[in-house]
DNA sequence: CTGAGACATCGATGGCTGTCAACATAGACG
DNA sequence: CGTCTATGTTGACAGCCATCGATGTCTCAG
């Protein structure tokens, strides 16, 4: 491989892994998956994931989603941080404006690890 | 419906969302996707739950999870309790001991609803 | 009835985390 | 330069949760 392990972020680790109910998960194994599902494991973050997925070329503007919730600029941005830094979400600065985008391999993926198809 | 909202489990009210990506999540719907989330993002939880769903049958004894672990047998039992609560796995008593089963079709619900596939 | 084994429950505790206010940064514009 | 706007960072705090030891419950053997 050409990375290390500890320079992926969590999705990239993913695509490793057999399906949940295919064979026992290795401690190392878990520990990999757990971060991505953690990242996912909140109202807000899985909210705001959506959010920018069914969005215009699954792609939304900072200044969209603030408005969406009822919570303060600083605690979207930290979301936002939090599922960008798992890899389920991509950055991109164009002037003034920040863009989030969905990765929807890394989605894929984690359906199929759960969910146990494309085996 | 024949059932309140409430007296399901969170897994049984997975089936009513569609994928992240299709459209927008609504508070609400978040809120009841977010435990089975919770759920899974443990690595006790996650091996656990890939332990009994990979065994005979889809099925274990505590007796037999309680070896695979660095963690007290109260520990295990507690995670245990979080699976059986959300839906994800089943429990059935079998003269002394517990047997825990997995619940196939609301780990697949639940990728479908992450991975998109199966709209 | 008594003891032992399997599993659940309880209470306590240390660590993690979602949230916010305050502040920092970085462009755009004049 | 200074200001305004969009977004990220920091520090603090309250609530949640994974974990454990102690204890309870249930079942079976003798």
């Amino acid at each position: 491989m050409s990375k290390s392990l500890i320079e992926l972020t969590p999705v990239e680790t993913v695509a490793c892994c057999a399906p949940l109910t295919s064979e026992p998960l290795s401690a190392e194994q878990a520990e990999r998956i757990v971060p991505l599902l953690k990242a996912l494991a909140d109202p807000a973050r899985l909210r705001l994931l959506s959010l920018v997925a069914s969005h215009q070329d699954g792609e939304a503007c900072v200044c969209d989603l603030n408005d969406a919730f009822d919570l303060s600029q600083p605690t979207i941005s930290h979301h936002l941080k939090v599922l960008h830094d798992v890899g389920l979400l991509s950055r991109s600065k164009r002037g003034v404006w920040v863009y989030y985008a969905i990765r929807e391999d890394a989605l894929t993926e984690l359906g199929s690890l759960i969910g146990g198809v494309g085996e």
